[in-house]
DNA sequence: AAGTTAACTGAACATTTGTTCAGATCAAAG
DNA sequence: CTTTGATCTGAACAAATGTTCAGTTAACTT
């Protein structure tokens, strides 16, 4: 019978995923060989495809991991309440979650034009989802009177936009906690979008 | 002496930055060769290097020509006023300009990292110009009492990249004009820097 | 008409690319 | 100890990469 326990595909198997996310978030899906993944994880570049069927496949499960456990972990803290309640919960948990995986938020918003047509599809429906989730919420916030929607897919755009962009300047080391940044875009969201 | 008119100089130089622009923005520098290049000028790819050094440069160029023209855009734009009407005229040029030239802002977004780190500083110091503009309005706006500021460069940072943002989705074909998604979106930023 | 030279071609270059695969290695199973 | 088979090496593949350059073309000047 085949090896059962020590064998190292439980042990590399996952350090390719994470060699290959690091680089891809640091320079660029295209600009990075198959064989500088191999050389981070301590192996030659074929041993890699005992772990993925190509390259593509590499950047496309990273994103459908990220995005598939955005949403799980978003549909385990979703607590029903008022529409307000619900977009300081949506806000607090999009920066905190964002700030605590900023390389597959990376990927996930650069690499999107490197997936094939029927990656994309499935990518873009995931991401599709997710926004819908803070459409909603805008949505329902109108009918309680409390929001001022005027085309609830450009405020959904906008705040997920001014939200995801706390990634591109955030430090862990910075003058700020994460907290406090929180506060600070639950502040301007809430006053953005309430009547 | 050197052939002044009928020169094709003057008509190439500009194509290979054009279709290098575009092909840029759609498939990322990094995955697009000198040759798919010369192909878009109807020339071959050593023809190229008469008008750049290099395959870097074509890059560097394109990202500063964007930022020098957005700065001096931006300072005919600039009319002295309160900065509630400034932040205004900052927001809708922001989007009109950014809307105008999608190729070049994303560009200037995403391949911030195959830039060279001398080109890097250079372009980096030109977006922080562009960025102050905005924090010193804001600025203006907590000494005068009608912005509630926080942390200025958080709220800076928000901002812009809410603006941005637009650039994802904008389709001029789309249900909404340049004129109304600015009127949207200056209603979301006033009210979130607002007290 | 002859000469000049900018503009371009087309081939060549050394590397690097993603991917394949025969064979070595070696821990576990029988 | 022998067999088994997962895991990995190391070399090989064709194709593509950025860049260079000797030579051709043709629009200009004189």
């Amino acid at each position: 019978m085949a090896r059962t326990t020590g064998s190292h595909s439980d042990i590399t198997g996952p350090r390719v995923l994470d060699a290959a996310l690091r680089l891809f978030a640091r320079h660029g899906y295209a600009a990075v060989s198959m064989r500088q993944i191999a050389k981070e994880v301590g192996v030659q570049a074929g041993a890699l495809y005992n772990y993925t069927p190509d390259k593509q496949s590499l950047l496309f499960d990273l994103m459908k991991r990220h995005m598939q456990e955005l949403l799980d972990t978003r549909s385990d803290h979703c607590r029903p309440g008022t529409a307000l309640k619900q977009l300081e919960d949506f806000t607090r948990f999009h920066i905190r979650y964002h700030l605590d995986r900023s390389d597959e938020v990376f990927i996930a918003y650069m690499e999107l034009r490197n997936l094939t047509p029927e990656n994309f599809t499935v990518i873009e429906a995931l991401r599709r989802r997710y926004e819908n989730e803070l459409e909603t919420i805008l949505q329902q916030g109108a009918v309680e009177g409390v929001f001022a929607i005027t085309d609830s897919r450009i405020e959904t755009m906008a705040v997920i936009a001014m939200l995801t962009g706390v990634t591109t300047w955030y430090r862990a080391e910075g003058r700020l906690s994460a907290t406090e940044v929180e506060g600070i875009y639950w502040d301007m969201v809430r006053k953005a979008v309430s009547v």
